[in-house]
DNA sequence: TTTTATACTTACCAATTGGTTAGTGATATG
DNA sequence: CATATCACTAACCAATTGGTAAGTATAAAA
């Protein structure tokens, strides 16, 4: 009460903190490795096939890359084409709400890129100062 | 040698791709829920005690915010000031390189706030047409 | 006829993540 | 004299994550 009395809005279903949640919840589950990875991999690559994402996304095993895929398309960040055709064919390309995650994630990327040296050299210093 | 018989640079120690799985890398290890909430709260609120910073991290355990600010202060994203008092201070506050991925993060919650009812209604969908 | 290709699923196992509880140390407050 | 404060650490356990290996279906190629 103390707290939505400030707001004016009457179109407002939940309080600022509830929403503030909810936004929190959907961070959590798209903040994690291999999300990042494919999603970035699709944002620059185009629709891709299975063995494609797997190839381009090093490290991943078919279980991951499966579970994630399956994941994000859940979140209507990916859609899935199935082709009927012997042997199968299946694509993967983002959605908009996906390409706009991809565009978003491009600032980590590009952070990343940019303060590389620093990063590692952050790492050398630490382990220098506290035990080797 | 094959590899780096092309690039015309003298003043580069690893190849295109070997860069690419450096910067991979540290994506890795800065994609993670506990790492993106406690940047962001420690962004937008400023130096914080780590009491502070455990009421503001919803959800989160004491052990996790120890170690997950371990993590972060090991890759140089925060410092780690300790006021030796009596009960003990300790506050956190982001690096400029820190600082620099706090940024680069308010991309993706602000793609999260924007498109919070499209991912809703996309997960909805979902569920309707895959079991329950 | 055996192999190959593709996109999976299932089963089992190991490793990592994360929660809970208890304890520490020195001072101030009741 | 007991309790609260603060920022932890350590020990133990449960749950989740992730890897590996095997299997499936169907048609075309060797």
């Amino acid at each position: 009460m103390s707290k939505n009395a400030i707001t004016q809005e009457i179109e407002t279903p939940d309080s600022e903190a509830e929403l503030d949640r909810l936004v929190t919840q959907i961070i959590g589950r798209v903040a994690d490795k291999w999300t990042m990875y494919l999603i970035d991999i699709l944002h620059e690559e185009g629709p891709s096939r299975f063995g494609e994402l797997g190839r381009h996304c090093e490290g991943i095993s078919q279980k991951m890359l499966t579970q994630t895929l399956r994941a994000i398309e859940r979140e209507g960040l990916v859609h899935r084409e199935v082709y009927p055709v012997v042997p199968p064919k299946v694509v993967y390309s983002l959605t908009d709400l996906g390409s706009g995650l991809g565009a978003a994630f491009c600032g980590v990327w590009k952070w990343a890129a940019e303060n590389r040296t620093r990063i590692e050299a952050a790492r050398r210093d630490y382990s220098r100062r506290h035990g080797e």
